[in-house]
DNA sequence: CATGAATGAGGTTTCATTCAT
DNA sequence: TATGAATGAAACCTCATTCAT
């Protein structure tokens, strides 16, 4: 079966591009910066992704993958609402601040312009846990009345707002994730 | 006569700047097609901008400049603080409904790593008054207590937040852009 | 053991690379793509040709084999000279005929510049007893008094302007095909 | 107006595609080879040729152009079929004699696959004279009765076997050259 | 021996910028 | 100053060939 594709290699790629899109941006972040990083020939990256678009693609599901990954371990599944979203709350904000970089480098990959919409389409998808057990609370009445489209998205607008905040003052990161939790609970909470 | 002949020609640059890099996207759009697009020679273009970069960040500055006459125009200097939010957020989101190309290009511009830390600064600058009068209301209790850095930025990514499914949604524009105003001010008003 | 396994595989090959020559053309034909229409791994070709070169000089041989065979294959001998040449035209055209597409492989081999001298050569001598029999029509003067070589290239040139003809007319062809033999015999007669 | 687009630069490189594609092939022959026989800049071969394929056909063009000039050229259009017929026969023959490497490139761009049918048609089309004059011949029934393209490619092909013996054994040259010509004389005369 | 992943040298083309006109 | 041809450094990707499995 002569060498198989390997997956660490594949993974190396991901990674590298990760690396290199976070510093320099997708479109100064040549193909061969990547594989010099992943430690690989020039051509090998071709052999795992016949494009570079492909391979913007599937970092970007890869990154959603791990995200989605993050925010479901140990989701307090049976408690109340606030704290659930604390949980994706401190979940997110936690894995960015320890992933910077892969952060960055998702930022980047989705104003590229190269995302297909299926592509998007499934990263939706892995975050659809999340979504589902929030409906349910939704019609509880225990969050304002608004469709939960638009409560995903402010969730997630304030999460970044407050990590670019968090990076600039480094100093009240701790006080700053709370802080931006407790702006958003008054807002989305009901009654 | 550091300002070579024609201003026009120089707004129609940036004009032709902020289209092409909207639709294509920074990294794929050549200063060849910006030139064409504001109909001038190729070469021409670097009379006005040494450089890509200096486009860029030229770009920059003029939309966030004119988003900041936009904010300031008809400001209720002397209303209650809520009623001057609502004339920001409304004044934001209509300017970018009404100027959806140039906001795209300035989000690409934003992300697109090339803007100077100077250029960022200044062009905060321009929003200078309206933190201004929103730091008298902060001590005035008509707000939580939190930096107001943070409120800003708060602010500034509900709005995209709305924006995203303004345009997702527009039969329901309308409806959600009052919603999203609700949400932050119930998030951020004082007591 | 000079040769490897099975000439079946050899021969699967030679056929692949005349299909995807003739399609293509060979600067633009991968040896992956051959190992592809042959059935076999990319790597497995190499084990059969070390190289591109040699499995374009192999084909041409084979080819040229081919249609030696096809020339010899029911040869008048004893017959005049007219009817010999008859023959010959009317196996090499029905031979393109039939073989449409490794007579196109051949053209692309033929200029393709990466033929050895040598193989040349020995591509010639297959057609050695077909020449040696015209030789002595020749001596004969049943034949116009010229250089054998030039009759022989005078043929060769004939048959594949008519055959590109009949391609052009396939209603026309049979007539084509007749016509063109009284062309070319008209002018090398003898007497 | 700037640098005019240079007539003579254009023709440079299209000498210099010439003289590589002979030497070398189409298929092994880079752009980079042509801009530097060219004396020019990589980069500027595709100012005057948006593609290789689009030069490829450029120079097609310009070697059916410059054969066709040469057969015009004193063209004996009162005297008998066959002086004409000589006429043609000699001016082509001798054109490649003097245009080696041009015939040669020729040759190459004709079995490249990258022509394209309207560049072909248009090529033709700088014969038409010739055509016609055979053709008023033809009517007058000095030639053997046959489609005009037929003959007309019976003579390309003759001729072009001729000169590949003449390279082949330059001493006897001239003698090919006429042999040739008696040759098809003899097979397409009327009568 | 068969396989197909790995390699890296090139190939064509784009594009920011310069410079002759 | 305006023009657009000229430049040449990359960029992305292909492909003949090698080599681990």
């Amino acid at each position: 079966m002569a060498r198989p594709l390997s997956d660490e290699k594949r993974k190396a790629i991901l990674d590298a591009a990760a690396r290199v899109f976070a510093e320099r941006g997708i479109g100064a972040a040549p193909t061969a910066a990547i594989s010099r990083a992943a430690g690989i020939a020039e051509g090998s990256l071709f052999t795992y992704f016949k494009t570079k678009d492909e391979l913007i693609n599937a970092l970007y599901a890869d990154i959603k993958g791990e995200i989605a990954e993050a925010l479901l371990h140990g989701f307090p599944r049976h408690e109340d609402v606030r704290t659930r979203f604390q949980h994706i709350w401190n979940s997110y904000v936690n894995w960015v601040v320890a992933h910077r970089e892969r952060h960055l480098a998702l930022l980047q990959v989705e104003t590229s312009g190269k995302l297909t919409a299926q592509c998007v389409a499934s990263g939706a998808e892995a975050f659809a846990e999340v979504l589902r057990t929030a409906e349910e609370a939704l019609s509880g009445g225990e969050l304002r009345a608004a469709p939960l489209e638009f409560l995903s998205a402010m969730l997630q607008a304030q999460m970044e707002a407050t990590i670019k905040l968090m990076e600039a003052h480094p100093g009240q990161a701790a006080e700053y994730r709370q802080l931006g939790f407790e702006l958003l609970w008054n807002g989305v909470k009901g009654k």
